[in-house]
DNA sequence: AACCTAAACTAATAGTATTAGTATTTTGGC
DNA sequence: GCCAAAATACTAATACTATTAGTTTAGGTT
């Protein structure tokens, strides 16, 4: 057949990025993706190993997007500030890919690349928090209480929902007050 | 052939929700349980209606066990003190039984029975927040903030666990300290 | 022009859920 | 106690998954 579109890892990954973020994470296959663009299933084994992989390659590049944007949100801030800064960057990157985001809350035990993206997550809250002069296990176990939190009202945002017609913007000020609030408290 | 064990929907639920605390959400399948269950997978459909309907009927379960143990462990206690109550007994319930904690967390749009379960689970939060002064809206946005903080913490522990060799009880405390202590400040 | 490789294909296997139709066992009414 | 009806199991078949093996073809390189 012809090879005319030159696929790619990095297409096919990207094709399964926006199929995630369109009909949620459960909806993908193989066999779908590999329609949407013109080619048979087992001919996505030239570019990705299988469905495991490509979950992991479209969850992978999402926490590095993630990293990125909160980094970025983080520059040029410190302190309470820089993490609020986060913490709406974080949220925000949730709400606009909600299918890749939730692919990231799965477990991948002794994933380098994941790990390392991790870790690029967690470094501008750190940073963030040793402005509040947290340091050592207290900005551990503070670090976990801002993970907790922003994840928890996104995670609960992005799938259930928060029912009820209240302002769910403020919901999330006022959440970030508190744990920031407390935090500084200390 | 033989209907000796006699059969129900509560004992395939139990089952199944055996087998989800067990091995994870992901790895229930209905020909799995007819195994367990010495029959074949069609058999199954006299008991329940569909793998869908099979995780719904473990979630539902779990999450009305989760209501009836929140609210037992805020009885006789008000406030603060029910708040943290509350925190400790649902992150009890989700540690003891990770797989159907994990089934709790979907998107059940319309599902009667289901919302009441929400509800029941709520309520006692909303009590304690009462008792601390919080009504109407604010009530609410604290709400949204308990159960952000509560759910992300145990979500994190229960899935990808925290990394690093620092007491997560501790961690848990302190969290449950930050948002209390933040609410009260209000 | 010949060749090699990347990337497509088809065919086949195994594991899901699900439906339809059949048989059997239990139960309830007489 | 018997017979009909309901409940519950079965087998067979269908339609999806993912995945592997083996084959073909198109493109670029020498």
């Amino acid at each position: 057949m012809t090879r005319r579109l030159s696929l790619s890892t990095e297409s096919v990954v990207a094709a399964a990025t926006q199929f995630v973020d369109r009909h949620g994470a459960e909806a993908l296959t193989l066999a779908g993706i590999a329609t949407q663009l013109g080619i048979k299933s087992p001919s996505l084994y030239n570019h990705v190993d299988g469905i495991g992989a490509l979950r992991r390659l479209v969850a992978l590049a999402a926490i590095e997007d993630l990293a990125e944007e909160t980094r970025t949100a983080a520059m040029g801030r410190s302190g309470a500030s820089g993490l609020r800064a986060i913490a709406h960057a974080y949220r925000q990157v949730a709400r606009t890919r909600p299918g890749t985001y939730a692919l990231i809350q799965v477990a991948r035990p002794g994933d380098e690349a994941w790990e390392a993206a991790s870790t690029r997550v967690l470094e501008p809250v750190l940073a963030a928090l040793a402005g509040m002069g947290l340091e050592g296990e207290a900005a551990i176990h503070a670090t976990r209480a801002v993970r907790s939190a922003i994840h928890g009202f996104v995670s609960l945002e992005t799938t259930s929902g928060f029912g009820l017609n209240v302002d769910v913007d403020a919901s999330f000020d006022m959440l970030v007050d508190v744990v920031v609030g407390g935090l500084e408290a200390r």
